[in-house]
DNA sequence: CATTAGCAATCGACACCTTCGAGTGCTAAT
DNA sequence: ATTAGCACTCGAAGGTGTCGATTGCTAATG
């Protein structure tokens, strides 16, 4: 059932007002900045209404209305307004992005400090899982007397580097052809393709049995595993800026949250397919006892391969015109990005490109 | 100038109960529990003397007194009893170290991580710098068409991969000697050694100048860089369970400084040759209007090498022999893992020695 | 002369009360 | 359908009074 114009108005002029001040908005402040042509009274025949349908509650009699999770929920959909970052924001994520971006990580770090600063709340941005990568190159490197190296390149990045240990009479010679073949049988897979039990076991010689099994033991510790490490946070102490924290008991139970990063992980993944992921209220009920939030998340992708999400955690009384402005934008930005990152060594400013090739002059 | 026995035994009467309850303590509590054969205006005198002393205040007049930053540094240092800990922690330390560990950050994940679990403290690790760490092995694998893996194998495990570009014309076998030459010059050399400017410069044949170049860049982005990611907090909530944060405005102080964990490198840093450091109050005044907090790091290494600093974050009113068992006690646990970590991917459980072996059946 | 009993003085914590004002819902008038 | 008017509700803020914990001081004691 649709609202009423006059009802939408009023509804987004509490969600307006409410997300800006934190307090209950009254029929009197909305007649002086929003409707000065209808009379209090008219407005609180509205609000009478719209409570009645689920979109205000009141936190007591004598008191304006504050919005319901239901009335967010609509607000981010239709009444929102949209907004353009200003130009101190734009230079904000600018100067973030401009300075050297060497890895992965880097950009995870980049995108989830720009996006607290700017919104002023926690932000949180992860990798894409490993599952969907492509395996592209792999590689066995003695280093030590008993100790070798498996690079596994993928279309998300080198997967990083894990060690192993290996018998005396190995040569750089075995580890060569070694690679070789595991390259030659899983190239161009994904990963959650060759980790399917028993799938590729009866193609190996029984030569290569043995470290077959360590390579994909490997991959497998990298897709199940929680990769804490994966997940970036940024601003915890910024979550008790919001006075829906400023109980210590909520705090607390907020910050433990943000402790265990990797109980976010589910949250953020459902989303993979989406652009921008909007979970307001119970969409998250992550732990018992957890006070409400809302979860805003975007998915980022470089060269058309998707790298992975970054996003807030905060209030449901959250700025989402702001906060869906800025992640808008810095998806753009990441997007235009000069190389991918996680593949090359920026050196310093310039002609990295010349710095393995033979030396001519 | 001295203490008296007695005025030494309710100095550390007041300390003890203060550590327990956060409550100022009366001279009746001192009576009953500790000197049940002197009088309660005996001690409040004693008490006067330990206030004008410098040792105590009293909050307001009619309340007991608590110890100042003065009285913990004597009670580290002289008062303080010894305690070992109980079965269920040292359960706990042994159940976090069981499990497996493959890197050195997972040894600095597992230590922050049992350390803030006893202590119910914020706990920090980080991972000594680099600068200390011996070269031992170089090597550089061509991963793509246009990229390579420089890996630099030190005494502290290996250094993570930078990866650099690199022209058409290089090929697998440029990379290896590449590689061998690099080692033949840096082995057996510190990192800080190696990153002096120009030492090395002239030994260097034309023909591997520029790659030359290349690594000495990235061990120095390795050694100067604020290496964020190895730094560890665990527990950063459990700050908000002590009565001294209460207050939302030193919560968020301290909160904030957790997020800049960088900050808190040098003070972490000039602990290098100390096993212990216990730094109370003005000790650690990292920034400005930060609350008063006490740091007790201890230094932690493997099979003599130094791998790095843990530790605690807390008020100063925290319980400095727990804390100090602890710390002494993982020190020997992390001594005794099997193997240095960060060079040996554990698979699961056994024959991870065989498996690069070729196989003879 | 150190120790102690006794007592007045101090001060925060807590509970209770009052006042104030913001905001509503309802009713009757337009 | 809208609105003016009014009684009503309820939290916030501030004031008051009591209670109890604890001290410092003084004078007595061994």
């Amino acid at each position: 059932m649709g609202l009423s114009g006059r009802k939408e108005k009023i509804l987004q002029a509490v969600v307006d007002g409410y997300i800006n001040s934190c307090e209950p908005i009254s029929s009197a402040e909305i007649k002086e900045r929003h409707l000065p042509a209808l009379s209090t009274a008219t407005i609180r025949n509205e609000l009478a209404a719209l409570e009645e349908m689920g979109y205000l509650v009141q936190p007591h009699t004598s008191a304006g209305r504050i919005p319901t999770a239901e009335a967010y929920r609509l607000y981010v959909e239709r009444l929102m307004p949209k907004r353009k970052l200003t130009r101190s924001e734009l230079k904000t994520v600018k100067r973030y992005f401009n300075r050297k971006i060497t890895e992965l990580d880097d950009i995870l770090k980049s995108t989830a400090k720009v996006i607290s600063e700017i919104t002023n709340l926690t932000s949180v941005a992860y990798a894409q899982d490993i599952n969907d990568a492509v395996i592209q190159n792999i590689k066995i490197v003695k280093l030590t007397d008993t100790t070798a190296l498996v690079i596994i390149v993928t279309s998300l990045g080198i997967l990083k580097d894990a060690t192993l240990s290996l018998g005396a009479n190995v040569d750089d010679e075995y580890c060569r052809t070694t690679g070789e073949f595991m390259t030659s049988v899983l190239a161009n897979r994904s990963v959650s393709e060759v980790i399917k039990p028993n799938h590729f076991i009866k193609q190996v010689k029984k030569e290569y049995a043995q470290v077959f099994k360590t390579v994909l033991k490997i991959l497998k510790s990298y897709s199940h595993e929680e990769m804490i490490s994966d997940i970036v946070l940024e601003g915890s102490a910024k979550i008790l800026e919001q006075p829906e924290y400023a109980n210590l008991q909520k705090a607390k139970a907020m910050l433990e949250l943000l402790d265990a990063k990797e109980e976010l992980v589910p949250v953020l993944k459902n989303n993979d397919d989406m652009n921008l992921s909007i979970k307001i209220g119970k969409d998250n009920e992550i732990r018992e006892g957890m006070p409400e939030c809302a979860i805003v998340t975007a998915s980022y992708s470089v060269n058309g391969v998707n790298i992975g999400q970054a996003g807030v955690i905060g209030p449901i009384r959250m700025d989402y015109p702001k906060v869906i402005s800025v992640l808008d934008y810095i998806g753009k930005t990441i997007n235009m990005l000069p190389e991918h990152a996680g593949e090359t060594y920026a050196g310093d400013e310039s002609r990295s490109e010349d710095e393995l090739r033979d030396d001519e002059e």
